[in-house]
DNA sequence: CGGATATCAGTACCACTGAAATGG
DNA sequence: CCCATTTCAGTGTTACTGATATCC
């Protein structure tokens, strides 16, 4: 299997590694009771200015479609995680806006991601290299550079 | 958004670059009539000695679920890509084997996945420095050697 | 008998398309 | 008028569960 193409050869990387990555990461959160799309709404709300945004640059931000936003929001709406609200100045737009239980769900799940006992062990204290590994490739792309 | 915790940022940037690939990829196999995960099957079995494995083994190598193993395989024999053959030796396996005409378009695909006016140009060049960067974190974590 | 293999039926989640309504 | 934003209904694909039959 070695010496395949080179392109499959990266794409079947980051293949696995999504694959192995996600099902390490759907375990962890599943005690919090949230989904790995909630869990990265959430953590991104809480790393902006205000802890809020649209829900159309919330979908451009997370590459996803507007309805999964849609249906991702009203589920952590339902969970009392994040709120809705109008938009000061633009009246098509609607404000996702966590809250503090939201702030407190979203440190509860990102330390037990970086507890050494949990599913993410074997990526202990790699995290940081992969992430500066992944930056050429992904600003070549043309991706944000978070 | 920078200075969000380690493993958010390492899972952020593998699932980004997985869904710019995957788009890439996808919009690229279009032309070809293959699936994601048809290609990935296809080119397994064409880089293995004899293009031939059990559905079982094809499942535990590309991490996919029986089911959608046989769904696949059901897709690339009516194309005429793979055909099923008995295993010589143990009656419950099947095995998929390699056609002519699968390593034709097989061949093809990976041949316009190099092209570098196609829709992974932005990573050409760059395929053999990803594998090579994520196979710490694939190889600490279980992962094939590939 | 336990375990592996393949298949099938039914379910669930997620992404997408196309449409609608509202407003910049 | 054109475009952005949000929402909704309907569709399709894929992964999963549970069950079955066959065989090592």
């Amino acid at each position: 299997m070695a010496g395949g193409p080179w392109p499959f050869m990266a794409i079947s990387s980051v293949e696995r590694l999504h694959q192995m990555l996600k099902r390490a990461l759907d375990t962890e959160l599943k005690r919090f009771g949230l989904s790995r799309t909630g869990y990265f709404l959430l953590t991104t709300l809480a790393l902006i200015g205000n802890g809020n945004a649209r829900l159309s640059t919330l979908g451009r931000i997370l590459m996803m479609h507007p309805t999964t936003v849609k249906l991702t929001v009203d589920q952590l709406e339902a969970a009392g995680l994040v709120e809705r609200a109008r938009h000061p100045s633009d009246r098509r737009a609607t404000l996702v806006q966590i809250t503090a239980a939201g702030r407190d769900q979203v440190n509860a799940a990102n330390l037990a991601l970086e507890d050494p006992a949990g599913a993410l062990a074997p990526f202990d204290g790699m995290h940081r290299a992969l992430f500066e590994a992944l930056q050429p490739a992904r600003l070549a792309a043309g991706d944000l550079e978070l």
